[in-house]
DNA sequence: GGATGTGTTGTGATCGATAACAACAGTGCG
DNA sequence: CGCACTGTTGTTATCGATCACAACACATCC
């Protein structure tokens, strides 16, 4: 015989009360005495009563953040997402999930119209996309958005992201460090603002060492294209050093050095940009650049809640979370051939 | 000026028509005639409606699907996270994701309640627990529930999950076949029911073959703790294969078996489980057993909804998905010493 | 012609929670 | 005593959509 969910009003019945006064004590009012406020907490445990969502969204604001990403099954949207959960479940909020089923702006649209008539009280985009805010117009003036992106190009949404370009500098930097006259860099795909933002800091440390930038070379993230460029470097008797913008490309570089012969960290030195949970169990063990992405995901909703709760504060500037190199076994010093 | 988004009742203002005849419209009733749909129609774009969902979960059902993770930035649950929102976005429902903060009972029944409280039409569980529905006996009773797992326990709740116990016997057969007179194994947590079913294959593969199994190392999923194992193996002289329970254990027994010099697949071969897109460029590529989680997420989802607009329908038995094997450099036939 | 049925549309109540407003008791003060 | 004030509680309307039911037009049949 399984009965209805209890409301608020067999609450106020069987405490005595009225409804009002169950929802007062809910939302913690203060002018409630301590005697029925006792009374109500008692009946709500013996009914085990819970708060309907849909009911409190339909009267005042709702309780849902929005991802919009574009695909939680990798590993960046996928970390980010868990620190949104994490961050949002704090607060009191939940979170609902939606993929961009491509980068089309009719899917993204689409997207877009799912969140809205979920009435979310806030997004965060996970998005390859330039920020522009064309595109994502329609979310702009309905509720609060922030972009989750590591850029620091000026944008009309707020911009949440890892510091790729000092992550990317100090990978440089250190190669640099290490007595490579040059690095290589396989940058990811040029439509991804963080992408860009490494190849920018890699680029950017070259020339504060006087350094001339050699070509660069770009990949689509995944093992696959970072393979095929490290063949194509394997080919260069004068490499010394390769900055690929992230793990995955780095790890497919890797192989292809070593099919090629050429001996990481002893001829080459390589280094990677993420450091997925695998980094540390490469042959050999990754260089890489250490991004908190729970943390940025967690600083995403700070930003949005905010922006819920006092709608006119002042847009924060770009928020950026330090990205911070960890040295292991791929990369070393220049040795002479 | 920013008006509220358009109800039902702006759109039936403009059409001339009431609320309810909207609402049919937007229900697709039959016993509407076209003229009256096409005014309707016109009115919704004209003022770019957009159902709302609160009002819509509050008087009926919501089209909300709630994911219970452990942790959705790990792989598996992220790939079938991804699975479960595709699936759901094609039926038009959304997906709510909550994370548990630890796998304490306490902890599991919070999640269950935030679900509860959001009023979901039906729950994924994406649990490493074992399928005696005890703890998820709250949610049982009140929503549609299916549990992603591989095994072939008896569950008070429909699981759906990969073939694992088929899997491991594929890999353990394999490397049998390649000759190895036994195949050692790294296993994942004894309290996953998925780790479980993985060893339960590899040992029933063994003894169909007449081989007594050596004991089992176990592991806690990652790279370290393959790392750690693959050191207990590399002292065994007569090691000659290895089956990890996942790619991540099996990157690491790599990494320790390079270090203690023994050839891969020259001396050893390893095989891992789960085909993560880094698998194909570990050193050398792993030999291993996709399993398609974006498969089994979608499969969930569809297990979930028969059971949501059929209440009485038969639950199904387990859902099984199957696995198979990868072949790649990281196994080879058996070389005497 | 009147009864019956079918197709189409509108009216009122409802889901659960909350905001605005009203009501009431008790206190302090002139 | 009566007025203003504060603290506590209840009443009513509301959010947006849907269901049950009623109302009406029109066709069909005896």
């Amino acid at each position: 015989m399984r009965r209805r969910t209890p409301s608020i009003h067999d609450v106020a019945k069987v405490a005595g009360v009225s409804a009002q006064t169950v929802s007062r004590v809910l939302n913690e009012h203060p002018n409630v005495s301590d005697r029925t406020r006792s009374l109500v907490t008692s009946a709500m445990t013996e009914l085990g009563y819970r708060p309907n969502h849909a009911a409190r969204s339909l009267r005042g604001g709702s309780r849902l953040i929005g991802v919009l990403s574009s695909r939680t099954s990798f590993f960046g949207p996928s970390a980010a997402l868990y620190g949104v959960e994490a961050a949002a479940a704090d607060a009191g909020y939940e979170v609902v999930v939606v993929n961009l089923a491509s980068t089309s702006p009719g899917a993204v649209r689409a997207a877009c119209e799912r969140l809205l008539s979920l009435g979310v009280a806030g997004v965060v985009a996970v998005l390859p996309l330039e920020a522009d805010g064309e595109l994502l117009s329609p979310l702009l003036d309905a509720v609060p958005t922030v972009l989750l992106q590591g850029s620091r190009a000026p944008s009309p949404l707020p911009l949440v992201g890892v510091d790729n370009e000092g992550g990317a500098r100090q990978a440089t930097r250190h190669l640099l460090d290490l007595g490579h006259e040059t690095v290589w860099h396989v940058a990811g795909p040029r439509d991804w603002p963080d992408a860009v933002a490494r190849e920018d800091g890699w680029r950017s440390a070259l020339e504060a060492a006087g350094v001339e930038a050699p070509p660069t070379l770009h990949g689509t993230w995944d093992g696959a294209s970072g393979y095929e460029a490290g063949r194509i470097l394997a080919r260069m008797e004068e490499l010394t050093a390769v900055f690929a913008a992230n793990d995955q490309m780095a790890l497919g570089v890797l192989l292809a050095l070593a099919e090629s012969g050429r001996d990481v960290p002893g001829e080459v030195s390589v280094v990677g940009f993420d450091d997925i949970p695998e980094a540390a169990f490469f042959r050999p063990p990754l260089t890489t650049v250490r991004q908190d992405l729970t943390e940025v995901g967690r600083r995403c909703l700070e930003t949005v809640l905010t922006r819920i709760t006092d709608a006119d504060a002042a847009l924060p500037a770009a928020t950026v979370v330090t990205a911070d190199l960890v040295v292991r076994a791929s990369s070393g010093p220049r040795r002479d051939g």
